[in-house]
DNA sequence: CAAGACTCCTGACGGC
DNA sequence: TGCCGTCAGGAGTCTT
């Protein structure tokens, strides 16, 4: 699924395709594809525009406007974005003529994907949190962030406004090399683990965008039509019943907030639970 | 505020 | 072989 290291990977190859070109006619098939437009407006208001810049926020891709707006879409689950390749008509749900004759094509089995056209980038966006490869994003962030919310770690680091750009995949891969428990609590996690945590996300972002992405299925490929690599570097996401490759121990696999959750029983162990003697005697202090 | 359920969608896959 | 049910999953929305 496109998370931050697919966004980044596609961001970067299409930019020297697409930076200082102009958008000489759209065409966008499907109705519910657009958000806050009319497919008629929006084609109508693309026309003519060129593109200044390519760039990623989260799991977003923005094309920057030479109108000052922006052009702002996400990949949801089986979306693609590149230029020229092989079009498939039946998952084709926006195509951009360029002025060099190629066209931009956005494609997309599922039909989760969605693109907008906004006046400033903070109008097409969700509120959301700092990003995880950003100087702001370091252990004391971490430690603070962790501590100041009574969550799961699983869903938490999932949700977009909390840290942008990982999804199902790099939450598990990060869990497991920080060797936190998913069902972790967020204020519970002792700050020298939230530190841990903060260069566990970093190491394995980095080499996720490295590896140009996870291909695992069909569906996600660079825009130069390549799988990505990282899906053989994975040490828990879709390894159920496998051997840790750090301890050995069968990977297990759990549903967290309706999630296919992966993690090494030993490496990460089970959070204590308090008992109900224990906090039956914390409530009556 | 937190968390769970539900929705969208369709190809892939397991079971019989 | 073929049919059918189930699953996966990001994010918005609604409910508890």
């Amino acid at each position: 699924m496109p998370e931050l290291p697919e966004v980044e990977t596609i961001v970067r190859q299409l930019r020297p395709q697409l930076r200082g070109r102009t958008v000489t006619a759209a065409r966008v098939h499907g109705a519910d594809l657009l958000l806050r437009s009319t497919p008629k407006a929006f084609c109508a208001a693309v026309a003519g525009r060129r593109i200044e810049e390519l760039r990623r926020r989260g799991k977003y891709f923005v094309l920057d406007l030479d109108d000052g707006r922006v052009l702002v879409g996400h990949l949801r689950m089986t979306g693609r974005l590149y230029v020229d390749g092989a079009p498939d008509p039946r998952y084709t749900r926006a195509c951009f003529d360029l002025d060099d004759g190629r066209r931009l094509l956005f494609t997309d089995v599922r039909k989760f994907g969605r693109l907008q056209l906004a006046a400033r980038l903070d109008d097409a966006l969700p509120p959301m949190g700092p990003e995880p490869l950003s100087d702001e994003v370091d252990g004391a962030w971490m430690a603070t962030a962790l501590a100041s919310r009574r969550r799961l770690l699983k869903p938490l680091l999932l949700d977009q406004s909390f840290l942008a750009g990982l999804g199902n995949i790099y939450v598990d891969e990060s869990l497991h090399r920080a060797r936190l428990h998913p069902l972790r609590s967020s204020h519970r996690v002792p700050r020298e683990r939230a530190f841990a945590l903060t260069a566990a996300i970093r190491e394995v972002l980095g080499a996720a965008i490295a590896a140009e992405g996870s291909s695992f299925d069909a569906f996600y490929r660079t825009p130069e039509g390549r799988p990505g690599g990282f899906q053989d570097e994975f040490a828990v996401y879709g390894r159920e019943g496998e051997p840790c490759r750090q301890c050995g121990a069968a990977i297990r696999r759990i549903v967290v907030g309706q999630r296919g959750t992966h993690f090494c029983p030993r490496c990460q162990p089970a959070p204590r639970r308090r008992s109900s003697r224990t906090r039956r005697a914390g409530e009556s202090l």
